[in-house]
DNA sequence: ATCACACCTTACGTAAACGTAATGGAAGGA
DNA sequence: TCCTTCCATTACGTTTACGTAAGGTGTGAT
């Protein structure tokens, strides 16, 4: 057990400027979504995430989780950290988000396409390799009209 | 029609060291393997391909081209270049070359367990934003009760 | 006082496969 | 001779998302 899981608990109860907001610090943040510190900190420096600070030690709020999580889904589904801070600039907190969304959609439309163009290369990738690996078997078998002759 | 294909024509009639064998330079290499010039110097200097010379001028021979044939396939199904020398690498001109199968279908199997992942996490990443998508569109809608109210 | 941690910042390093710029030589045509 | 085209070499630049090293601060525990 660590000694700052208990001061944390301590401070819900004793501590300062809080209300009613569960803040976070970077470690417990890390383990809890499985990236690195260096990983937190480099998405703050691009622009992804702002943390408050108390004195130099950053606390993540529940909107910085929130904003992490999306962070990560878009990571998954291929989009370049560039990708996903234009469509989180666009959020605003005061309206449909009409056009947030918008752009979120056409950017993901463009990404699905390059995900199923990339699903086709992989399946192509598999078939050759396949292919390879039979002819490689065929040819170990003593069976030497195989088309490729090893390395020429 | 370029001047060096007229020379090439000529060459291989009245040329010079020539011993039945049909030697291409770099420049119909690359349009023929649809690869830039830089590329196949790029794969001589790692040492993956050996045109002789002509002076300074590189002269790509029949084996040159299967070899560059086989580095394209290994690109195709993802193999590293690096991958792709050390299978060249084994290759002996004087043997049935089972020890280069052999490698080759060692390195393809573990190739092939990672194109498998890629695909299944390919596969998760579209599912994954095919939904992010339909919630986009439900919201857009009017439906404000997605589960994603946008970017926190 | 000294540990052991958790945290901080700065900043160079990494991987892969070429792109691209700069500069120059050799060959054949106008 | 001048121009164009192909070829050559050297070497720095590019991209993305962090890894990792180095050195320093702050805090509670021993």
């Amino acid at each position: 057990m660590k000694t700052n899981d208990l001061a944390e608990a301590a401070t819900s109860a004793a501590g300062e400027p809080h209300e009613s907001e569960e803040l976070t610090r970077i470690g417990e943040m890390a383990k809890h979504f499985g990236v690195t510190l260096r990983t937190l900190r480099f998405y703050e420096d691009k622009g992804l995430i702002n943390p408050q600070r108390d004195g130099a030690t950053r606390l993540y709020s529940h909107r910085d989780k929130a904003r992490l999580k999306l962070i990560l889904l878009g990571r998954k589904v291929g989009f370049s950290l560039r990708d996903v801070k234009q469509m989180m600039d666009l959020y605003d907190p005061s309206g449909s988000n009409a056009r947030q969304l918008k752009v979120a959609l056409e950017k993901s439309e463009k990404q699905m396409a390059r995900l199923q163009k990339q699903r086709a290369l992989l399946d192509e990738a598999i078939a050759d390799l396949s292919r390879s690996m039979d002819e490689a078997r065929q040819m170990l078998s003593g069976n030497m009209s195989a088309r490729q002759t090893a390395a020429a």
